[in-house]
DNA sequence: TCTGGGGTCCTAGGACCC
DNA sequence: TCTGGGGTCCTAGGACCC
């Protein structure tokens, strides 16, 4: 048995915490330049706010019905969600973190009624941390996840579901009758594995709700769409295909990507972009202790906007593996220039670390000399790397930068939060000097 | 003016091998 | 004329997830 403890809206729910006037408001949450909508509360997915909404086409909201718009702040997010991780594990043996605001917890051996155990946890969390959360428990991890689906619309839709299984809703414990009824009125697309494509195709030969697919033959979607989804369809049935992953694996690629806020021509501000994502990228590849065999860096136009369209991607490898920022933006900018073409409004760049090994010590500071060619003593580049992470990490992300990366040359084309608060909230944040404090 | 940023897994097809 | 039958590795692309 399995439960999936969900945080409703987390990134709304977040924000809400800090200002609890904004709990009855519709309320979404933006991307990176602030983009599109990437949290949605209850009240602004009434409104018809679709999940990725570009801000362009929803900004009139403020005005018609008083939506309100907040820049993300994934760093408030991520240690909101390490509070929340810490109490949900509390519900049974074992729990994988499966993303910011999801966790499934292993219930194997627990006692007693699930459901009233698990209402106690959604009040604990809800009154320690002040995320409200829906937990569905089933026989398997995608059971479980249908039933947080069904937990959350009982919730939010009266009358699509039976009340009592809003915000907690246990599979196992339902009659044959509703099981059924409750598996037919769920649409085939809520199902963990069935995306917008394979929805489409399930629907066009028959199989509409989630009732239809546990029924369908394994074999035959085998054949037509492969051993996932067979594996889906085996869970749906109550066969666990799928185990807790409770150890995080490490990362195979790691990639960091933006989008410009305006769109950028010449090469100077593309390098120092790529300069700036490789060195984050770093930070990541060195926390797992690994090493990058290889470098991609593209570039791209945006295919939203008319005029020329160029996208263009370089895999360069490295002499040997390294996790040494230096090196690595060093290999990075090179690829830029070798795809760089004049003449484009480019849109986005981004970095990925490719062909990830494990952090091997005998290449580390033994046969390093000391000494440069003057005498002078000089750091080896481990160390170097290990005191930029202790310092960025101790002083928050880019306090310290290789120089020779070319940043701080000029202001930021990607922006990150401090220069993209929306501008009514940088204001009421700064009028409030206790909070600052 | 303005459209996110990460990841994973699977499959098909080509190249190459014996 | 007749032209096998596996294997493996790699890559690109599709589909999905949050």
């Amino acid at each position: 048995m399995y439960a999936l403890v969900d945080g409703n809206n987390f990134y709304v729910s977040c924000e809400r915490i800090f200002r609890p006037s904004l709990n009855a408001c519709p309320v979404v949450v933006l991307s990176n330049n602030d983009g599109c909508a990437i949290a949605r509360s209850n009240e602004a997915k009434a409104l018809g706010i679709a999940m990725g909404a570009p801000w362009f086409k929803i900004q009139h909201l403020q005005e018609s019905a008083g939506l309100v718009a907040l820049s993300a702040n994934f760093t408030l997010y991520g240690d909101i969600s390490q509070r929340m991780m810490t109490i949900a594990s509390g519900l049974g043996p074992s729990q994988e973190v499966y993303s910011i605001d999801e966790s499934f917890v292993g219930l194997h051996g627990v006692r007693g009624d699930l459901s009233k155990r698990a209402h106690t946890m959604r009040e604990r969390i809800l009154q320690w941390i002040g995320i409200p959360t829906c937990i569905g428990i089933g026989a398997t991890k995608t059971l479980a996840k249908l039933a947080n689906h069904i937990a959350k619309t009982a919730e939010r839709k009266p009358g699509v579901y039976p009340l009592e299984l809003a915000q907690v809703c246990d599979l196992e414990r339902l009659s044959p009758a509703t099981l059924k009824d409750v598996l037919q009125r769920t649409d085939v697309s809520e199902v963990w594995g069935v995306g917008r494509r394979i929805s489409a195709q399930l629907k066009a030969s028959g199989i509409e709700t989630v009732w239809d697919l546990r029924a369908a033959s394994t074999s035959a979607l085998r054949a037509r769409f492969g051993v996932v989804m067979e594996r889906t369809v085996r869970e749906l049935q109550g066969h666990a295909c799928l185990d807790l992953e409770e150890l995080p694996a490490n990362k195979k690629e790691i990639a960091c990507t933006r989008s410009f806020g305006q769109a950028v021509v010449s090469l100077a501000p593309l390098i120092e972009a790529v300069s700036a994502f490789t060195s984050r990228a770093a930070e990541k590849l060195r926390r797992q202790h690994s090493r990058a065999g290889q470098v991609l860096v593209f570039i791209r136009t945006s295919p939203f906007r008319p005029g020329p369209q160029y996208s263009q991607s370089v895999t360069l490898p490295l002499l040997r593996p390294s996790a040494d920022t230096s090196t690595l933006v060093q290999t990075a900018v090179m690829g830029l220039q070798l795809i760089y073409q004049g003449g484009f409004a480019f849109a986005k760049a981004g970095v990925m670390l490719l062909e990830l090994s494990d952090e091997d010590l005998e290449q580390g500071e033994l046969a390093f000399d000391q000494t440069n060619d003057l005498g002078a003593q000089r750091v080896h580049p481990q160390q170097l790397m290990r005191a930029l992470d202790q310092v960025n990490q101790r002083h928050g992300r880019g306090t310290l930068t290789i120089a020779s990366s070319g940043l701080g040359l000029g202001p930021k084309i990607w922006s990150m939060r401090q220069e993209r608060l929306t501008p009514r909230y940088t204001t009421a944040w700064a009028d409030m000097p206790v909070a600052r404090a």
